[in-house]
RNA sequence: GCCCAGGUAGCUCAGUCGGUAGAGCAGAGGAUUGAAAAUCCUCGUGUCGGCGGUUCGAUUCCGUCCCUGGGCA
């Protein structure tokens, strides 16, 4: 078994900064859990880690891509499957941080052994279920996949029209049925993997002060700049989509005046802070630390090593 | 001072041809298996501006007062 280390947290909670002093007391490098950091030019926004932390202690997983560039989680996982392996074999300590929970559980426990929905799939159940007005008809999703698997339209609600196209494709596709479908690692080194699991402790009201601080610095940062030149290279970037730049889109289009912008950037990013303190509840793994936490991070993992070193 | 338009949930507003009211946003909780910073679900009693009048019954009609816009002076 190999040790891995996880940071997590809602988005402001200060897991890079703990994350950096982990590194340093531990030898580790950073693997980046993040959907945006990844892309090279959503500086800004992402709160990317600087370029003094960087330089620091290395950092994965961090501009790899460009703006137009697909990313997926399966993406992720065998990126980062990769990388975990590197750095164990240098001698070194992985150190996963970031606030996308989606991507963390598929490197624990894997994905299901079925790949991304065919785009010709996806187009066909679209065009089938195209009302009048071009908006997809969830019922008649939810129904069609009731037919085929039964199961697994009673896990999805029959609103969720993302999920009900995903399962219906997958079933096209592949002839499996969504709902027996298991987890499997990626790789073999997956499964040889121990997890120290973090969470940033933080009360609300300290993170809503944080969310509201970082939004205004990122504003004074030059956010909305940022935002115009990457819309103007790569109007079709996926990450433009994402909180910061899509409110600065707006803004710059005229939709959001000046005097709402930064409460609308607080807003998305409070609600999104709030879906991931719904992942942090369910996952009973995670240990919750803060900054002066490092002493016992560093003696949890000594003692693990030990007991795995003399296993 | 006069004339309009408003005053309804934390915010923006619907609505009730008189039987005490509902959306979006915000807030809280949850889901989450190849878009995940995405997507989706659940949760709404508030002197319906104050006071009077009409009425079995008024937030809804009438009067009056207060407040906020805009216009005329």
């Amino acid at each position: 078994m190999k040790l891995c280390v996880a940071i997590v947290g809602p988005t402001a909670s200060g897991k890079t900064a703990f994350a950096l002093q982990i590194a340093r007391a531990l030898n580790g490098e950073i693997i980046c859990l993040d959907s945006t950091t990844v892309y090279k030019g959503f500086d800004i926004g992402t709160a990317k880690p600087t370029a003094e932390e960087r330089a620091d202690v290395p950092h994965h997983l961090v501009d790899i891509l460009n703006p137009n560039d697909p990313f997926t989680a399966f993406d992720f996982v065998s990126k980062a499957d990769a990388v975990i392996e590197k750095v164990s074999a240098k001698g070194k300590l992985p150190i996963v941080v970031g606030g996308t929970f989606f991507y963390l559980k598929a490197l624990e426990q894997g994905m299901y052994p079925v790949s991304e929905s065919p785009p010709e799939t996806v187009e066909a159940i679209e065009v089938e279920f195209s009302d009048t007005e071009g908006d997809l008809n969830a019922t008649g999703l939810h129904e069609a996949l009731k037919k085929v698997d039964p199961k697994a339209a009673e896990k999805i609600h029959p609103n969720d029209r993302y999920r009900l196209v995903r399962a219906l494709s997958i079933f096209r596709s592949t002839g499996k049925k969504p709902s027996e479908l298991n987890a499997v690692p990626l790789s073999e080194a997956q499964k040889d993997r121990l997890w120290m699991k973090y969470s940033m402790a933080i009360s609300r009201h300290q993170l809503t002060q944080n969310i509201v601080d970082r939004t205004h610095k990122m504003l004074k940062a030059g956010l909305v700049e940022e935002t115009r030149r990457l819309s103007e290279t790569s109007p079709k970037a996926r990450a433009l989509t994402s909180i910061g730049y899509q409110e600065s889109l707006k803004h710059l289009k005229g939709e959001i005046p000046e005097a709402q912008l930064a409460n609308a950037i607080i807003d998305r990013t409070r609600a999104l802070a709030k879906r991931q303190t719904t992942w942090i509840r369910s996952d009973r793994h995670l240990r919750f630390v803060d900054n002066l936490d490092l002493g016992r991070v560093v003696l949890e993992y000594k003692n693990l090593s030990h007991v795995l070193g003399s296993a």
